[in-house]
DNA sequence: TTGTAAGCGTTATCAG
DNA sequence: CTGATAACGCTTACAA
């Protein structure tokens, strides 16, 4: 079987503690045993087992991430750069695609919870905020990705959406744009605050958005094509659309070339992310981009933090500015 | 603190070892204690450890999955399938993101041990078959998904790449096209057989490929840019390109209508994958789809049969069919 | 500088 | 049917 500190031990001639100290370099050895060990550990090829090192009290060096769909290009680039922070410093990530289902996500936190992961990033758009006081009344490190709520006393980590609806909207403006629509993502608040900022910056204008105007739509394919359709079909068609993410940007467009309505010719179109649809659309999306790389660094920053000073400092709300991306999906009608 | 077995144990008057009875259905207890015990568990919200039940030479209840790039669409369907399925069976998911890079998914093996998973998934190129020789030593099962070699003694659950290639080519054939290009992924067995079908298709027909119009590219869209545009220059274009994944595809079907070539009028393609980058496109793009969901099935299958009943049964070699999906991006030369 | 031994939270074996 | 108790592999005072 897998060899442990002991047959190291025992083939090095010092006792188990010795072992240990050499492979955490706690405590002090001579020169000589610490060579000695090390040898004997490649030889048999020792790796030490951290399920019993978590045992003893230490961390598990496992944090876990909730999203709500990996396939989503959004949360696969998060996922990326969440895990590619993490494991620099030593941790793994297990990863949770609750597929927007409640229930998953219960059972998932209760799976984390018997692993003793070490902290708990959130980017699922949860409706139920005991589960989440019940994780902290367990002490355990939470972070919230992505997602904001006022009642959180954890940390949380966000892209600003509010500056980023107001972004997209003022950019339209500035395009010559006065009729906009907007597909909005369901159930998630970073949609609603979108949503509110692009308001905001019509209404700066002097422009009121009619309710009409906005759709709901998850970021799922069959679902913003039906979104999209809404809105090609309304009768007095608005010159822009502002779409909350950009998979959503993507099916529109795609819609609308069915439909034979050219892009940006017809009809301009601005998203929100800068996923790889962005960037593969033809015309190629103007987009509000995400700093996610950097989300990402601040969120396990964040998290590691709390896990090695556990309650301390309440939680910081860090929020990023968001970025606006320009490409062809924007007619300037000045 | 975290509640123990023994804080279940004291509250409800009985011995450890009857509250582990309980929790794991394992051996004989009245009624009574039974769900004595379980309203303790309930009150002080007792989770056990499976940390510590690891420690007694149990499961961990982990995988641990290797991908190239989970931002990669196909590799995201790929983490989303698997991590449904085991779900389904109790087990959680640690996922690993190598980036391509050798070193990276070294350091993740080791990790991985360190952490004593009960098996592990590979979906990355190594071309250092070494290192699955010292897993396989330890005894850890492991299972090749969507890769494969003639050395591989574990399970192996692919899709029938060349039978892929070979439904392309047939489809291009058949659509009337006689000149083709092709943009094969590097440094990928699976690329290779693609190709090689596809050959086959072609030979069949009498027809061969020369390999100036063979080019090769990685499933990002920087490489694939730069191999679009070299197909683009020959100048004795194709009729017809064969992408070997869909994100290939994609980025070749914009860069094709930058420089004014239209699709499929002017030039037909045709993808791998059926990721939602060929669901996107427009014209929709015709595709050969991998059976995503079913590989994860037997994935996770396999290798909880052979974490069940290690050291038995050599691997098998599963490989199931793919399918083509019409849409709109090939053009009926007849 | 090195070793002894207690403990981490479970499971499993045996005795009662 | 229930309870002591050893064992799992490691860390960490505390002794030597």
């Amino acid at each position: 079987m897998k060899p442990t500190i002991y047959d190291v031990a025992k083939k090095a001639g010092v006792s188990i503690a010795t072992v240990s100290k050499v492979v955490n370099n706690t405590g002090r050895i001579s020169e000589k045993t610490r060579s000695r060990v090390k040898e004997v550990m490649k030889e048999i090829d020792y790796s030490p087992s951290s399920v019993a090192a978590a045992l003893t009290g230490k961390r598990t060096f496992t944090i876990g991430v909730l999203v709500p769909d990996i396939a989503n290009p959004f949360f696969a680039e998060v996922a990326r750069a969440l895990e590619n922070h993490a494991r620099m410093t030593g941790y793994a990530i297990i990863l949770c695609s609750t597929d927007y289902q409640r229930e998953r996500e219960q059972d998932y936190l209760e799976l984390l919870l018997k692993k003793q992961v070490d902290g708990i990033i959130i980017a699922t758009e949860a409706r139920d905020w005991k589960v989440f006081k019940k994780l902290l009344d367990k002490n355990i490190p939470l972070l919230m990705f992505s997602i904001d709520h006022p009642s959180f006393s954890s940390h949380v980590v966000t892209t600003d959406d509010i500056r980023g609806g107001y972004l997209a909207g003022r950019y339209l403006l500035d395009n010559g744009h006065r009729n906009f629509a907007v597909i909005v993502e369901e159930n998630r608040e970073s949609g609603r605050l979108r949503l509110e900022g692009f308001k905001q910056s019509l209404m700066d204008a002097g422009i009121e958005l009619s309710d009409s105007f906005v759709v709901f739509s998850k970021s799922r394919v069959e679902e913003a094509k039906k979104a999209a359709k809404q809105i090609l079909a309304l009768n007095n068609r608005p010159t822009s659309v502002f779409a909350a993410t950009d998979l959503i940007a993507a099916v529109f467009m795609n819609e609308a070339r069915k439909a034979n309505i050219s892009i940006p010719e017809d009809i301009s179109v601005i998203g929100f992310d800068n996923t790889i649809h962005a960037e593969i659309a033809d015309p190629g999306l103007t987009t509000i981009a995400q700093p996610t790389d950097e989300l990402a660094r601040y969120a396990i920053h964040q998290l590691l933090e709390s896990i090695e000073k556990p309650n301390s400092l309440p939680g910081h709300r860090i929020m990023l500015a968001p970025e606006l991306i320009e490409r062809d999906s924007v007619k300037n009608l000045n």
